[in-house]
DNA sequence: TTGAAAGCGCTAACAT
DNA sequence: ATGTTAGCGCTTTCAA
């Protein structure tokens, strides 16, 4: 590779003058040094330019799993604002790990401008090392207890949970199994809180064997949903606090052969591309996805250039319900009021169940 | 941050003596080196350490589209292996677009010691600037016309895609819509091409007009059943070229009402965790993701290390057919034999083309 | 406007 | 075993 050097010399100038070209500052032989940066093909080196300024043009992005859709749409959206930024992203999966995580981030001190993490779990503050460096940290999706002083990105997590809760109760549904995340992780912790408190407003309550608590990966929906199913009185519905489990849940139900919506109703936390076009459409709280990942990248830029306000800013984004075939009112509530349950499902697109 | 000749003043030795600590080497002042290395919380600057010794530590993962469920594995294949070996990885998404790949390629250059590369279009080479610079490239998932002298991993497409014609061949359709990729990539010309040679091969001709070609994207399937839907003679089946795009004919079909598999049958390529769910569940020609990832990335380990042989190493897996609910047999064929066309479905490598 | 020289933090001869 | 010194490639005072 070429270097500044090697440019200064053969166009007959000094480094300086190269360099301050390379600024875009104005000099008299233009000419001469780009032709000689052409004809070298000569890029500064990052590296350098990093070392001399303190300034490495890159970001660290750090995620639980980035083969779980909703992370990939971040990533992509997080990607998306950093590109025209001109910022370079570092992509770490923890696995859901809180070690893994820990030296992760360890890494990644003094290879990057700022972080935008998704914690593994909220009590668990790996983010110790990073701010003692003086590293921006923007959190995505989840908090992490006693960083306040921290930007993010989160979602009404536990309004979600309330309105998937009071759509199975406006169908009648009264016992109702949840298949929760865990309970030190943000999203787990706020949907089942949300859920519940709902329920319990409405004077439902649940026994404990209707609560499993997963770890938001498939096969602890599968699970989980074989115990529910295992319960002397069946329950009639049942949430999922996340995508991934609830398609769990789903392959547990066809295995088993129980009818979705007849013999059961299911709602599931986050949307799914395919939602619409599975058997049944799944019925979910849908969440803005690319968009939190665009969200905190602008808001971790605003904090490496030391622009806007002192103060932490969160950023709190709503849930929406979208009603599909998964779930459907109880026989109960049928009987006593046709209208009432027509209101409250949208008509779903017929279904060719070829089960 | 503390630096190394912090660290050295304190613990009263010279900065030489710290290095040879911090590689590994045998010093007196141990203990009081590595006190000092605590008190300060001192951690080698990267930077440093990369314009030194030319060496950043990193590799570029360039990818036509992150949230591609295919895609999203093969980064965490990458990213596992890559965490093993120390090394951090920049996700870069190109969109399909050669231009931004471009770019993003020449934003790597002199910050990464290798690339892994799915390049967006076979006949656009933009890894000369990376080569000019000494970068190691691995291609994955795509050729890239007069780059044979790079290592890479693929996918066996044409086999793959001959796979399809033969099963549906197999079960009698002889009317069979093709909604193909980009000719201009890899897997884009390869299926196609494969998937009529099996057709030819067996002797079916296709009309023009069941021909539709698509951008691998959800909207391109959409669009290309639709059309394939208004021709006045209706096709019997389906050949989608890609998981995006197989949901978006999946998407047509329900919007229209045409049942699967009892009016047409739909094959796609790749597989779709969901797929199984799916209503109906789809029959998939399935390809290693994860494993892909995983091996691009050994590839270029050892590239980086100067390591292996000299010539290109070209890594091609094989792979299968998953026949689930979405293929049937013709009515014709049922007619005919119906054990047969069963049986037929047991032996996907075979070309049978008999009916 | 331009250039000489110092220095970012680290490592590797080379000398002791 | 340890220290001195030079230098990786760039930017930036400070003079000219």
């Amino acid at each position: 590779m070429a270097t500044i050097a090697d440019v200064a010399r053969i166009a007959g100038v000094s480094t300086t003058t190269v360099s301050r070209h390379l600024a875009g500052q104005k000099i008299r032989e233009v000419e001469a040094v780009e032709a000689t940066i052409a004809a070298l093909d000569f890029r500064a080196s990052a590296t350098a330019r990093s070392l001399k300024s303190g300034v490495t043009g890159s970001v660290g992005l750090v995620v639980p799993d980035v083969s779980n859709p909703f992370f990939a749409a971040v990533v992509k959206g997080v990607e998306s604002v950093s590109r025209q930024l001109e910022l370079n992203v570092f992509l770490s999966n923890t696995d859901e790990s809180v070690e893994l995580e820990r030296s992760v981030l360890g890494g990644l001190i003094g290879r990057v401008d700022g972080v935008i993490l998704a914690p593994a779990r909220e009590n668990s503050d790996n983010t110790e090392q990073l701010r003692r460096a003086g590293v921006p940290i923007v959190l995505l999706d989840r908090r992490l207890n006693g960083c306040d002083d921290l930007d993010s990105v989160l979602v009404d997590s536990r309004g979600g949970s309330a309105q998937a809760a009071d759509h199975l109760l406006s169908l009648g549904h009264r016992r109702i199994g949840v298949i929760s995340g865990p309970l030190d992780s943000t999203p787990g912790r706020e949907r089942y809180e949300g859920f519940m408190d709902a329920l319990t407003s409405a004077g439902v309550d649940l026994d404990p064997e209707m609560i499993q608590v997963g770890d938001f990966k498939h096969d602890s929906g599968y699970q989980a949903t074989l115990r529910l199913l295992g319960l002397p009185l069946p329950v009639t519905a049942i949430f999922s606090a996340n995508n991934l489990m609830s398609t769990g849940v789903l392959r547990a139900l066809h295995h088993m052969g129980v009818r979705v919506p007849e013999e059961l109703s299911l709602v599931g936390f986050d949307d799914l591309e395919l939602a619409e076009l599975l058997s049944p459409p799944l019925t979910v709280i849908s969440r803005p996805t690319v968009e939190q990942g665009v969200l905190a990248m602008r808001l971790l830029r605003n904090r490496i250039r030391g622009e806007g306000p002192a103060k932490a800013q969160h950023i709190v984004l709503d849930t929406g319900l979208t009603v599909r075939g998964s779930s459907r009112a109880t026989q109960a509530c049928r009987d006593v009021s046709t209208s009432h349950s027509k209101a409250s499902m949208r008509a779903p697109r017929e279904r060719t169940d070829e089960q």
